[in-house]
DNA sequence: GAGTAAATTAGACAAAGTCTAGAAATTCAC
DNA sequence: GTGAATTTCTAGACTTTGTCTAATTTACTC
């Protein structure tokens, strides 16, 4: 179920390779961010990450290959925050917790949530992934 | 299960006074477009319906309507697509189908998806809402 | 109707993300 | 290797959604 977290250079590129993506020194760079654990980052965050030491990746390359990732199945885009997308290290199927107060997102371990069954798609569709965001709050201390 | 729509001014005057808004002449104006029947809606899409006659509400006026309406439970936010909030005028429990190709939003209707239960939640919070999207796509034709 | 609080407004601003045009790598043929 | 073609990367301009500010207008209370 859990996704193999590569710790060497050497099966970082050889994961992007088996995804279909030309290993270039800026993608194993973030591939090496990224996948070392399972994670939920914004952009803003691995461009950080990336160029925390020296600058080693721009900004639109950072766009680039996340978009890259998300699209070879290596990263899940997770829609919750309204003002950006986090990109989720863990590309096992599973569900999100969003604290709405601290912005935080949390994976819902196993399968603790599953939904009974699809219903009908729209005539000319087929499904492309489910998303279940459990939004939660602080319990205000009374 | 369905909202009421209301038709009226006076009844629309009514709704927002029962849900704690002072109904300005902005509110009611866009109040009586939004809840005519349920739909989903960016600000963008508000601001030019309001606005398509003569001018009538203000960018920043729209924006701050439609965050206390949502706040008030006459709303429901949904975030789907990166690039902007959606608005839905049917505030009953419901979930969506979102066409990734189209960027169209969708009511999924009925009781057609039922979450098993809530798992456990984190330590300090209480669940404020559950959303479920069914991602779609449309199917390549042979 | 005067005073106060709430709501609205134009327009400046902020932040995420995209685009462009050129520079740098990489690949391939020879 | 050398040069041509292709891919990738880059800085920085740009776009878009949404927020903020400071001033004006509206609404409510006495």
């Amino acid at each position: 179920m859990s996704t193999v977290l590569p710790t060497n250079r050497v099966d970082t590129i050889e994961r992007l390779k088996s995804a279909g993506v030309t290993p270039t020194q800026q993608r194993v760079e973030i591939a090496q961010l990224l996948f070392a654990r399972h994670q939920h980052v914004s952009a803003e965050q691995v461009l950080a990450m990336a160029n925390a030491h020296s600058s080693v990746v721009s900004k639109a390359t950072v766009y680039n290959t996340l978009g890259l990732f998300a699209s070879k199945g290596l990263l899940r885009e997770v829609i919750v925050d309204p003002t950006k997308v986090f990109y989720d290290s863990n590309t096992s199927e599973h569900h999100h917790f969003y604290n709405v107060d601290s912005g935080e997102l949390m994976d819902i371990q196993g399968e603790s949530v599953q939904l009974a069954d699809l219903p009908e798609l729209p005539a000319g569709t087929q499904a492309e992934g489910v998303d279940v965001i459990i939004r939660i709050k602080q319990t205000p201390n009374s």
